[in-house]
DNA sequence: AATGAATGAGCTTTCATTCAT
DNA sequence: AATGAATGAAAGCTCATTCAT
């Protein structure tokens, strides 16, 4: 029992932790499985869709992940504001302590699969349980529903933008910027 | 002569396009020579470098097309702020015309690439032509030097999250939306 | 069980045998595949390193397959000179047996093969074995350790090169004249 | 002219050089051409065979090669013995000097080669080309013919399979080693 | 639930050669 | 005589998946 958990949640981390770094297309079964240590017919069992099967999991995986950084940045934050500083402030921190490729864990997962709208959607409902999870915090914290759905939303695409030149600059301190660029000075 | 620069080109644009559509290791080789119309044995001889090479051309030959579409949008603007709503509304017609699956025509390039340095450099090296692009128009506009690069630097973040965003959504509604998100509304 | 030998045992024995007949280069893997009756995707199960493998396990099948000859010859022979004579014989009869492009089963299995240490010091194992298989037989029957070596050392090198102008020939005789020449004719 | 005589002939010795070294199916075309630098198209100008009539040529300058060594080893000797002795020791200093991978020239060049019967021949006519050399100095020094033939045979023999063992071993001493063996020591 | 062998379509790439200029 | 582009067959190999145990 706890070793069935154990091999589907070994799959689930490894798979999470490979397609980030690498992409969908360019991470193969074989070496997820013998990452994982999990021995090449087991996969199956675990997700009977197969790869793909295993990278909606591991979106999943992902997004619950996120949702806790969140919620560890905006709960002790006085203002929406602080709160956005210290999610931004965290996110530089896991991507300085990812290996070399780094993309935004959500869409390297999703949008290298395959053309499925299947994958299109579930990438649509993560990006949904992020804002929401923002959103929620901002609204908690003073701002009218309207202005926190739109703050989250110009957040969620702010980062994603930013892990995008952080990659290519192979620098977190674009993610740093953020705050400055986002919110009003002066 | 002709000839042969319209086998390269073909190459290369067909390349651009189904790379954008489908990631780097989604697309093969013969999917982009069947659509060329090129055989198989001749894109060696213009690019020794294989896939590779064709790629790179290819974001190359993606970065001139968008500084042109940044040059025209900028160009008969009389702000920056116009100049900027100008290349976002570009930027969803173009996201539009194109089919469903549909990555920043640079990052789908090279982030799904092999995991060199070669690609993350080059699709550095194509950011910065972008920015430098918007840059300079934003000083031609009467924006000081800093916060010229400043929002340069910005608008690429936004439109690099917005267009994945929008791909999520398969709505180019999230590019629209840009200007009222970056300028301060009074 | 028996499949699993079965399998991998037909894959060796052919490789053996058409490297052994067209060298390693001119082998393709295709007809390999084709001939052991065995798909293209079961070969890597069975030789992870692909072709190279699959050679070097070819090489040390053919090694017993020669000690195994060479035994015969010595193992009933009354004195070194006339153990030698019948392996002579062998070879030559095996010679004949086989197709037509003839090589040393070792040299052409491993000196066609690719540029690598491996394949040079692996060409080396194999005959040491067989120089060590002959220099046994040789002390056992009366020479000398030093003497049995250098033999049997010269026997393998006689072997060799007979076995190069016979394949030009296409002639065994040139195997069946090696006693004469090797043999002090008082 | 000169300068055709000059493309051609870079392209005999670079082919002999390459294919001695790597054998016939390891070393492309191209790898030829650009060593001897010669442009892609003019190899069939000369070579309206191409590949094997390269080949073909390269053996028959190797051929050459090796008749004016055993010339130069023959003529100053005293003795068919130290004739023998000068051969068997330029051939060692040969090999030492070529780089790693290092076969006979002349069995490399046609075995390795298509499976055809003008190769074959080739190869024959060559290696009798050799044991004609000797056997002519054989004689010179005093052997009866039949004597002189049977010994300059046993030579090329003993040659190719030293040639052999000594690659195997990466060692010269396997060619310096012959005259011992060869030749009745009291 | 677990496994290692089997599977064949597909991958990128290299090959020797031919052709138009 | 000389050239660089064109050519497609074939190369070795990896892929995600299925099957028998």
């Amino acid at each position: 029992m706890q070793d069935d958990t154990s091999t589907r949640d070994r799959l689930v981390t490894t798979a999470a932790t490979l397609f980030r770094r690498k992409g969908y297309h360019a991470t193969g079964l074989a070496e997820i499985l013998a990452e994982a240590g999990v021995p090449k017919g087991s996969l199956y069992h675990h997700f009977p869709d197969g790869k793909a099967g295993l990278a909606l999991a591991a979106a999943d995986w992902t997004a619950g992940f996120l949702v806790r950084i969140i919620d560890d940045a905006f709960v002790p934050a006085p203002s929406y504001g602080e709160g956005m500083t210290h999610y931004c402030m965290k996110l530089a921190k896991l991507f300085q302590l990812s290996e070399a490729a780094n993309t935004c864990p959500i869409s390297a997962l999703l949008f290298d699969g395959p053309e499925s709208d299947a994958f299109r959607l579930h990438a649509n409902a993560v990006f949904q349980r992020l804002i929401d999870a923002v959103a929620g915090h901002a609204q908690r914290l003073g701002l009218p529903e309207a202005k926190a759905r739109a703050e989250a939303e110009t957040l969620l695409i702010a980062v994603e933008g930013a892990w995008t030149l952080a990659r290519a600059r192979r620098d977190p301190a674009v993610l740093r910027s953020l705050p400055a660029r986002l919110l009003p000075t002066g």
